[in-house]
DNA sequence: ATATTTTAATTGTCAGACATTTAAATGTCT
DNA sequence: AGACATTTAAATGTCTGACAATTAAAATAT
């Protein structure tokens, strides 16, 4: 393990980035115990404090995790799929909403990323996949239901045909281009009509990844990118339009 | 801002979470300062260095910057794509490198997700992104080139068809499943044959790209992909093979 | 008015102490 | 000898207080 700090500003961060070069590089590998506070204290002749606070960022990015007691320490971890979901998620939101990312551009970028698993999905969905994209509809269909709810139920039908390929790359990949637009889509508002639409463009989607015919099931999907983006096309402009009224 | 904290372990771990959906929540908005490290202390009522570590967190994950001096102080920062990329290739190289993926299974989400840019690269590629598909295949040509930088220029090359699609997006989200590929690709070594043979491949597709024939360049990639296997299936019988020879 | 200096607020770093957790070592009883 | 209880030591987690470095604004001098 070598440890050469960069010229960054911050110690930390510049303790940080050695140590996570370190695990990039192989020198570190999974489960392996990284030196005590006190002997990376030693080692880059700084506080325990400024280790510390390198140790934290670590972290915070699922490079390390760290145990009390007498054999404790840190220790490099094995990152799961499970742990990077959240992350993952986060971020993507965050660069939606800070970004001025128009809805066209993450609806392109959603409906591209998910007609790349349909193929794979329609080769290998699971029954239970296929029963969550089914309750999922029917619930659609449900009076009373929230236009917030009624995202949240959109986005677990598009989950399950992503997972459906069967592929956890995929699935990891894609789970933040689909999760992050939701809060984009809740400014969408559906009528009744919208809502019979989209649930019979899903049922028609659900039906031919089912049938193991993957073109239909493309065909369905693209007929539903065009709507979703139509209706918020619909929305910019009755917004425009309430906004032009009130001048 | 409201402040509680959950039932976790650390305090900093706490607090960071905390601050996390604050801004995840709009409570914090891009480029607002957070109260000072001391008042933290007050509100949260922890000391300094407890504060500091979770402050230390939060900057790793991108979600805030901090200034120092006399109108300093930590501000929600405005992540870009930028800052979020390495993060995102950090991730997906060590998921995959931990958790036994197989060559298979990444390269399908590789090839999956790079066939879902192809429509629009075909529709939108800029000349300089074509020029970079070009270059690089002009670089794969070179004699003495080593199997590292081949596989380098391969990722190179098809980075470049993703970002001919002109989805910042999509950019983001599939960066990672195709930069994070390039430490298995490079336990592959090439035969002479097999470059002149992907080489050919790639030009095929920057071609089809070139001439905004999205069909063809499907087919491209799709061979590509084929072939990819195929190499990395040699490869694993070699080594089956070397094994038992030394049973 | 402009340039310079001072000041105050804030983060960055350091040092040392104590609390908490945990496994291993030790001791005690049957 | 084995089972259970206690002690010990090593490590991280937290607290306190101090000083350094940075920076914008205020005060001062030219």
């Amino acid at each position: 393990m070598k440890y050469t700090l960069n010229q960054d500003s911050e110690l930390s961060s510049q303790i940080a980035e050695s140590i996570r070069e370190a695990i990039m590089n192989g020198s570190l590998l999974v489960d392996e115990r990284l030196p005590s506070e006190g002997e990376l204290c030693d080692r880059f002749e700084v506080s325990r404090s400024t280790v510390r606070e390198a140790l934290k960022r670590l972290a915070a990015q699922n490079l390390i995790r760290t145990q009390r007691g007498a054999t404790g320490g840190a220790f490099v971890k094995r990152i799961s799929f499970e742990d990077a979901y959240p992350q993952q998620i986060t971020t993507s939101t965050l660069l939606l909403s800070m970004n001025d990312v128009s809805f066209e551009t993450a609806c392109e970028a959603r409906f591209a990323v998910e007609r790349a698993c349909v193929p794979l999905s329609a080769q290998r969905c699971k029954p239970d996949h296929l029963a969550t994209m089914r309750a999922e509809i029917h619930r659609q269909t449900q009076n009373g239901l929230s236009d917030e709810s009624f995202c949240a139920s959109d986005v677990a039908f598009h989950k399950a045909l992503v997972e459906g390929a069967g592929n956890p790359v995929l699935t990891y990949q894609l789970a933040g281009a689909i999760e992050s637009m939701q809060p984009l889509m809740n400014m969408i508002t559906f009528s009744e009509r919208d809502r019979v639409k989209i649930v019979d463009l899903h049922t028609k989607i659900a039906d031919a990844i089912e049938g193991g015919q993957a073109a239909a099931a493309d065909l369905g999907l693209d007929e539903l990118a065009n709507y979703t983006m139509t209706l918020a096309d619909q929305v910019r402009q009755q917004r425009a339009a309430r906004k032009k009224n009130m001048e």
